[in-house]
DNA sequence: GACATTATGTTACACTATAACAACTTTTTC
DNA sequence: GAAAAAGTTGTTATAGTGTAACATAATGTC
């Protein structure tokens, strides 16, 4: 019953919708793990769907702030540990920021596409990749747990936005 | 003529060796960009070669101020930007931490397997996997200029002494 | 030697993340 | 339902990572 289509994040798309299940899809996670969802917990999840840029944890205690909740760091923090124990959202390393999750529940690491011109993130979910990596380091006898894979490069918007202005 | 032999991190072997042939190939590609490998450069580079274990800004500065080198954070960060520049080190992201280049001189970005226990990194070069990748990322119309590719898990030694320690 | 270029010294600060403990809420147990 | 336990949030302070900006010194070019 995963909604969770494969609509690219670079696409243009309908965002709410994005917004809308990721909640739903948190909801349901929290409620088969015994674990609240918190209005915290959810404005920062909501405020890391608000777009598909990756987000400081500064940036968002900002943007709690603006909300009226309470603001220092821990707080974020918190919220941030809780949702990412929960595979509700992912930390991109290259980046110091986080991006939601677009296949919760799911066990998995996280392979990214970064575009360098608009900041965009859009979530692979390519397990035969990931297979290919364990092999990899399987040939040198490597036991493989988890994977960091985050790619730079440009998404095909920006590509076509290149083409239109030369130069 | 490139020494850069594929033992293993992990395997045992002659380190000195390594810590050798890093600070030639240093000086040889130097010399090529004509480019400048002053004491202090030479200094982190050597220190970030004295194991495979990544380190970070701080702790070098540490050590260099043991060396009697002067301890300002720039101090350090410059070097490290210069080596990075020239391909002589790469920067471990999940790690905040630099470690030193196998192939340099090689445009690559490296994929790493990083040891959860005994710290240790070894540099994967497998080219095959990195244009894997950047399939994965055309499929999506993504044109892909580098990759992070951090992979976290057990080395083959490691894995022994776990198989000797059961419990 | 005068000049431009490159490298280093120095101070101060920005950004990212956590430790430690107190107060409050919700859930569980009796 | 009161008491205890577990979980969550508030609060203060601090640790860890990285840069900006400007001064000084060393090196290379003519
Ligand atoms: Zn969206
Ligand atoms: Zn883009
Ligand atoms: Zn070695
Ligand atoms: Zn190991």
């Amino acid at each position: 019953m995963s909604h969770s289509r494969d609509t690219d994040a670079f696409s243009p798309h309908d965002h709410r919708r994005c917004i809308r299940t990721a909640i739903a899809e948190a909801e349901r996670i929290c409620l088969e793990h015994n674990s609240r969802l918190t209005p915290q917990r959810q404005a920062v999840l909501e405020l890391i769907w608000s777009s598909h840029k990756p987000v400081g944890a500064y940036a968002l205690l900002e943007q709690l702030r603006e909300l009226g909740h309470n603001g220092q760091p821990p707080t974020v923090y918190r919220a941030l540990d809780f949702l990412l124990q929960h595979g509700l959202i992912h930390r991109i390393e290259s980046l110091n920021a986080y991006t939601g999750c677009r296949h919760p529940g799911e066990h998995h690491t996280g392979q990214f596409l970064i575009c360098s011109q608009c900041q965009q993130v859009a979530e692979l979910d390519d397990p035969s990749l990931g297979s290919r990596i364990e092999d990899s380091a399987a040939r040198h006898g490597f036991v493989a747990d988890s994977q960091v894979i985050e790619i730079r490069g440009t998404c095909p918007q920006c590509q076509q936005q290149d083409s239109h202005e030369p130069r």
